[in-house]
DNA sequence: GCCATTGGATAGTGGTGCTATCTTATCAGC
DNA sequence: GCTGATAAGATAGCACCACTATCCAATGGC
């Protein structure tokens, strides 16, 4: 198909393509003149990727580009590649105190999770952490037990999702589309159990 | 005290502070003299708060005005404020065919919850539904069962932080903060789990 | 033969979150 | 009282991001 279909089918613009090509985020078609390329259903799929990950989880550009190299390189494994998912995500820049880490650590150690001290997650996770208790909220593990088994359940559930017999590439993409967009799911729940409660308490 | 030791106090520049008065965020001074005000404690609390809100939530400045007017006006319930910090967290933006609509309404009466249909945040979560039924993900009340119930049970938790009778900028401050921040946590908990999860399953 | 379309390159645009500068007024120390 | 630092208030500018527009030479398809 011609960049013109792919254009139509996807509802992208025709110069938002472009620029997606010269960014990375899109595989240029195959050349078959000097002034046409064919696509085809991949670079469809990876497109509505693409803008699912843009408009629905609000990743950056350079965030998505990071994550599809990651889909596209048969030498990452699938933990890396939702290690390098996990980092577009949640958006770790910066630094994190020495204070914060070692919250962090307290933390996964006492729920008994495995996480790695040097993942970039235990420096966002101690970020905020840090940022919590600057702001006077109390943050031990008692308290966020729910949270805690909230958050292992879901994850449980996620990662049984993904099989070790199916072919890479498609549980490459299930783990970069169900990052972002199961963390949206899980947050708008939230928002609406929220309501709901609060309705029941609060509410005419 | 005077702007200079407000700065110095918060981390936030003079000009960043004199950006926040002007857009909304931040009360003015006392005006003492034509050309100095006095800022208080309360200014102190607001600006970390705004900077909570900007550098862990990533909340635009046009959204972080919204709730601090809400948190700010007395005639406000707890029950909007609500509302307006979720609409701030959810990013709700556009329209929402009827069809995600309906599949949001569907899955809110299925878990027995209560959310107004006119709520925004069933607009988001209708967009979010049919984004995920469109990439072929099989979106069921049973399949999101341990999504809910988690959702849920975090909603209860929240909720119950918040009695009736503290006073109300205080609870407004704690919904305020407590509802971006703690998706936050949430989210970032998730992460770890799912990080912990995975390499108990595929890890070395 | 002719004109819409394409690939490829470069430049421009609109929104956001600050940051810099300027003016006028006042304060604090000498 | 004089002087240099500081303040309020207003306006202009800047950097980044995600596009969007324009241009060009080279086809492609009627």
């Amino acid at each position: 198909m011609r960049i013109s279909e792919l254009s139509e089918q996807s509802g992208v613009s025709i110069p938002t393509i472009k620029f997606y090509l010269r960014e990375g985020l899109l595989a240029p078609g195959v050349l078959v003149t000097k002034t046409q390329s064919a696509y085809d259903e991949t670079h469809l799929r990876r497109l509505r990727l693409v803008r699912a990950l843009r408009d629905v989880a609000g990743l950056p550009i350079a965030s998505i580009a990071d994550v599809m190299a990651a889909v596209d390189s048969e030498a990452v494994s699938l933990l890396d590649l939702l290690g390098v998912t996990q980092v577009a995500v949640s958006g770790v820049s910066g630094d994190t105190s020495a204070r914060g880490l070692r919250l962090a650590e307290e933390f996964i150690a006492e729920l008994g999770w495995r996480v790695a001290t040097e993942s970039p997650l235990m420096r966002s996770l101690g970020r905020l952490l840090e940022e919590l208790a600057d702001r006077g909220i109390p943050i031990t593990v008692a308290a966020l037990g729910p949270w805690a088994s909230a958050a292992h359940s879901v994850a449980a559930v996620e990662v049984a999702g993904i099989t070790a017999d199916m072919p890479r590439d498609q549980a490459a993409e299930i783990v970069a589309m169900g990052t972002p967009l199961f963390g949206e799911l899980l947050s708008q729940l939230r928002l609406a159990a929220q309501e709901s409660e609060s309705r029941r308490r609060f509410g005419q």
